[in-house]
Formats: structure tokens, C-alpha cells, sequence
DNA sequence: GGCAAATGCGCAAACGATTGTATATTTGCG
DNA sequence: CGCAAATATACAATCGTTTGCGCATTTGCC
């Protein structure tokens, strides 16, 4: 019932504290006979290591705070379990926190994170997010940071970030080969690092293929359902046939919108989402999409956090800039039939 | 860049830490001078509270674990989202852990959680986990227990579940009403109460309307989108004309093999699923289902913490037993039609 | 003006674990 | 056997906060 403590241990045993620690704690200099029993000792009382009264005192924790928008999102909680297999078996455990893509929870989170003496941070920010103050601050605090996914390039340290630009690219070249003519972009706010780099990806694919982009088919608050919906009815006001969508959700209302208005995809539309989200495979037809490597992500994101806390890069060192590949998954959504 | 302390601030300001203590927590006794000028310092500084001292002289956390199979779940990641928002607001931070199904990371899980001390537990085991006797430990340290959704029924103390037998029962009665004449389920390993339950309502639903329930129509290991198609195949060996599935991912193997199969949904054969997860209103034909209020279930798991905390109840106690309602979301896949 | 109550703050002991240093005991070796 | 070295354990300080107690000083009230 009541939690005991090495104290405990040590009056049971007629020996003291320090001795009880040292033996719990592995190797130090211990004679096997009292190791035993006390180990005996503590099994016996169900003895548990108060892990807040041990790290305060050794100064350093084994709590790694990871901050997401939301975890409700393949890509992110994938990148957890990512992060999570790499860091247990380092010995951490991972604390996870949403910031609901608000600006106050993730600055609250942030705080809590750090009052609570984390090893380290690994964020991606939330939308609202525009400024990074409260990053440069865990850095100057002496906690290492970790960026992934959104990217602040201004902030000291380490990030991992999607290929965004190449993979926009081969996916907008992917609509190209397939012999649509008017391709636009369903983007989302280029303040953010992810969205101007798929936006840039996909007007160099255009340039590289001597095709005009008409600006009229480039919207850039657009990355739901609802939004994806209704600038479909733009695009194709403009004579829009295929469009390249940073985000999945967006795609998934154009195929809802062409499909209540009898508009055949792909023959006569074709579309790419981004992120390979469950329902893409499911949806019909199946959506060609961009699919980010999450769990890799999440992985090399932690493994970044490992290197930097072993010292063998500083905090705040730029040499851990890690730009993972995407993948283009072709399914029905954007391979043009002849009919 | 070092944190610094309330020694730190009191040492500046020549008074004494304790000062500095009662200043920063609020209320008791300090003039509003000291006062003015402690907050000053504070932010001078960048003073941050360390929680980890702060809660080793308290007793106490204000922290609450809480434990999922897997995040990347609508079900769990919404039931995260809805004990948040009311653990927030009450000052408590939650910490999410992943069992990812197995046991041994279960117990790690609770193990971690209680050497830090957490202020209390919410759980939903992993399906791997037999029996709870870990979960016995927790009550027996004094930690605030609640169960959610998969309950043992065996360990005392609040849960929250979903009123599963009922769901399935109105599920089963759709199927019947829209004339299904020979109706299985796809149920789950009947070991959890979940799934116990849901073919509890099936059976009942079905013996409420003078139908024969045909055993061979019954599968309890089936809760993947790879058994929802092996078993549907099965299913129909026996002349099955409709399923209930006690979860999506099985209905969706079900869809895609009438697909296959040119078997039309729902004219010749309906199926309804549980959970409504993302791709079920987009998958083709879309998926009745049966939505459990997963954000509901966190909000009111969380709220029974916090009765336990606030003494309201005693931990252990089970006047903290609540079924929440499911709700059928009709669609497409379960309304037969005459052609 | 005198006395009780309230106020403001310091002192010091916790919370439970870790760890540098000191002390006692044992061991090894010539 | 004697002495140095190694081994096993004890002592005590420390991590940063909180908090009961105590002592001044101020305030309020008759």
C-alpha cells in the first residue's frame, strides 16, 4: 500500500541508504551477499524507484517530450511510434503532447515539457505557430531540440524534414505524363516550410516541362475536405483537368465533388493527394498520393535527439538536416485512360 | 541559459527562499511589495518551477498516464483528445503511453507511469493482456485507476466502457429490419469484454426476432481488413446474406471481397461495421456503423478521475461504472434495396 | 495607550535518491 | 607477521521546493 523507499529497505536490512541505491543501481561496489538481500529485501516491499526524487538529484531525466498538432493523423502518430522505437530501447520513455495546431497549447506544452526537466524535445509546430521564439528558448535553456515535419529554418538545431520539394515535383511530373494539359495546386499556407516547398516542387515540375502555370490554379488555403470540395468548382471553372493536392483531405473532396457532378477521374480529371492517408486506398477510385515515411521520420528525429545528447553533435548544430525521400504511390486516381 | 531557482531569485533579493516559495504559489502571507518584486525577478531570470522538486516535496504529480493500445486509432486518439479537455483545464498534464497490443509493454507502461508518480491511470488494456493483475498493483499503491472501454470486470474501481451489448443489438436490428435474412458476425476474441459483448447483442438481437442464429456464421477472431475478406469468403459458403462486424477494418475486407466478387452491396448482401472509422462514409459502397463516442468516453473517463481525486469516490470503488450509449450511423451498405 | 490579533518573513526540516569522501574491514604479498 | 591495497559500508551533503513553526513587526480595537 504505502510506496516504500530505499530508506525502508536500508532500516529492514540495519544498513544505510547509500548502500541500498548502489545495489539497486547496478554495479558499484556491493558484496553479492548484501546485493542479495537486498534485492530480496525490495522485491519483498514491492519497492519502485522514485523516478522524480532520482532525476532531481542526478539532474537529468529520461522523459523525452514530443509535441505533435494532433495525434489523430497517420503521419504523426506514426512518427511517435517511430521516435518510440527508437528511444525505449535508448532508455527513454516519450511523453507526447498535442498542441490541437494552436499557438497557446503549444507554447503551454512547451513549458510544461521543460518545468518537468525533459531530456529533450522533439516538435513539429503547429500552424498558428509563425514565430519561434519559445524554440530558441529550449535551445538557450540547454534542452535538446529537435524539429521534424514543420520547420522553422531560422531556429539553431537539429531537424528532419520530407523531401517536400522533390516529391511535389515527381508527383506534379507523374499528372504530366499522363497527358494532362491544366494542372493546378491545391496547397496549404506557404508560411509553412512544408507547403511553399511542395508549392515550389510543383511549379519547377511545370517549368522543367516547358508548361505554362496559370496562377488562377493555385490555391493555398487548401488542405480539408470541405476547402478541397469547393476549389475543385473554381478549378475547373478555369478549365483545370488535374490537380497536384499537398494534402489528402483536399483530394478526397475532389473526388467527392467530381463524383456528385458525373466528372469521370481519371479519364477526364486526374488528381494526387499527399500524405497516404488510410482511407486513400480505400477511396474510389484509389488515390494516387505522396506518401511520407512517417515511422522513419519519427525514428531519425530521435535518433538526432540521441546523437546530440551523447555530445557527438551540439545543441543547436545545424549538421543534423536530414531531408527524407517521399514516395509517389500510382493508383487509379491520376493514370489517364484512353476512351 | 543555466535555470535558475527560487534560490537564485532570494539570494538576489536578499530574503529567503521559502519567501520566494509562498510568493510564486500564490496566496499565503507575503506583502505585495516582496511580492511585486519576486515576480519581477522571476521574469528577469527566466525562472521556470522545477516540477520534479517541487512534486517530491508535494507528494504529488500533476500528471495523469494514460494508456492505449495504439494512438493511431480514431477511437483512441478522439477518447485522448476528450480526457485532455478536461484534465487541462484542471491543471493536470497527461502523458500517453502505447502498449501497441502486448503485454510487456503494458506493464512497462504502468511501471513507468508509477515511478513517476502520476497523479492517477486511465486505461484501455491491450488485448494480449489476460489478466489484470498489474492493474490490482496500481489500486493498491493508492493510484486513481480508471478503466476504459476494455474492462476487466474483475478489478475494482471505476471504468467506462461502451454500452456494447445494446449497440450491437440495434446494429443486428437494422440488418434484420432491412430484410437480411441470414445474418452472421465478425466479431473480435470474445476473452474481452468488448467483444464478449457485441455477440451478446448479436445473438440477442437475433433471438428477439424468432431468427435462428447459425453458428457457423460466427467468427471471433476477426477484426482485421485480411480476416473481414478470408472469412467472408467463408461466410458465404453458408449462405450468409449479411454481417455484422464488431469493427471497420474486418467490414471493409468484407466490402472489398463483394467487390471482388461482384457481389452487390447492399442489394445482395449488407454489411454494417463498428467504429465509423475515417474511410468508412468514404469507402464505396459507404459503411453503416456503429459510432462509439470515443471523445465522450475520455471526457467522462478523466471526470471519474478526478471524483476519485477529489475524494468524491474511493478509488477501487465501482459507483463509477458507465456505459455510454453507441449510435448506428446508417449509410449505404446495410439499406437493402428492392430492384 | 495597551493588548490581542494579524501580518511578513526567516529557519530548518523534510521529500527520496545519489554520490564524494571517509572509515573500517578484509585481502594479498613478500 | 606487517603493511599496502582493495573492498565494503557509513556519513553527510545535495538536488529545488515546500511548509510547520517561531519570532518580530504592524495593525486594529476598545
Amino acid at each position: 500500500m504505502a510506496k516504500s523507499t530505499i530508506n525502508d529497505i536500508a532500516k529492514a536490512l540495519n544498513i544505510t541508504p547509500s548502500t541500498v541505491s548502489r545495489a539497486l543501481s547496478g554495479n558499484t561496489r556491493v558484496s553479492a551477499h548484501t546485493r542479495k538481500l537486498i534485492e530480496e529485501k525490495a522485491a519483498e516491499l514491492g519497492y519502485e524507484r522514485n523516478l522524480l526524487a532520482s532525476s532531481l538529484r542526478k539532474g537529468t531525466t529520461d522523459t523525452v517530450g514530443m509535441i505533435v498538432p494532433r495525434i489523430n493523423r497517420q503521419f504523426f502518430s506514426n512518427a511517435i511510434s517511430g521516435a518510440e522505437a527508437i528511444l525505449n530501447p535508448a532508455g527513454y520513455n516519450l511523453i507526447i503532447v498535442q498542441s490541437h495546431e494552436r499557438k497557446d497549447d503549444e507554447r503551454r506544452a512547451i513549458q510544461t515539457l521543460m518545468r518537468n526537466q525533459v531530456a529533450g524535445i522533439i516538435i513539429s509546430h503547429s500552424l498558428e505557430t509563425l514565430s519561434p521564439e519559445a524554440f530558441d528558448d529550449i535551445i538557450e535553456a540547454g534542452i535538446p531540440l529537435v524539429q521534424f515535419d514543420r520547420i522553422f529554418a531560422s531556429v539553431k538545431g537539429a531537424f528532419v524534414s520530407n523531401d517536400n520539394f522533390s516529391g511535389a515535383y515527381i508527383a506534379t511530373k507523374h499528372l504530366i505524363k499522363n497527358g494532362y494539359k491544366h494542372i493546378g495546386h491545391l496547397g496549404g499556407d506557404t508560411q509553412s516550410n512544408v507547403y511553399s516547398d511542395r508549392l515550389a516542387g510543383f511549379r519547377s515540375a511545370l517549368a522543367d516541362a516547358d508548361m505554362q502555370v496559370d496562377e488562377k490554379l493555385i490555391f493555398t488555403d487548401c488542405i480539408t475536405r470541405d476547402k478541397g470540395f469547393y476549389y475543385m468548382a473554381k478549378a475547373l471553372e478555369s478549365n483545370c483537368d488535374a490537380l497536384y493536392c499537398a494534402g489528402d483531405y483536399a483530394a478526397l473532396g475532389v473526388i467527392e465533388y467530381a463524383r456528385h457532378n458525373n466528372i469521370r477521374i481519371p479519364q477526364d480529371f486526374g488528381v494526387v493527394g499527399t500524405a497516404n492517408e488510410t482511407f486513400a486506398e480505400v477511396v474510389s477510385p484509389a488515390l494516387t498520393t505522396l506518401e511520407q515515411n512517417a515511422f522513419d521520420m519519427g525514428n531519425r528525429a530521435a535518433q538526432a535527439f540521441l546523437n546530440i545528447k551523447s555530445g557527438q553533435v551540439d545543441n543547436g548544430d545545424k549538421a543534423l538536416a536530414i531531408n527524407v525521400p517521399m514516395r509517389l504511390i500510382i493508383r487509379e486516381s491520376s493514370i489517364k485512360q484512353q476512351d
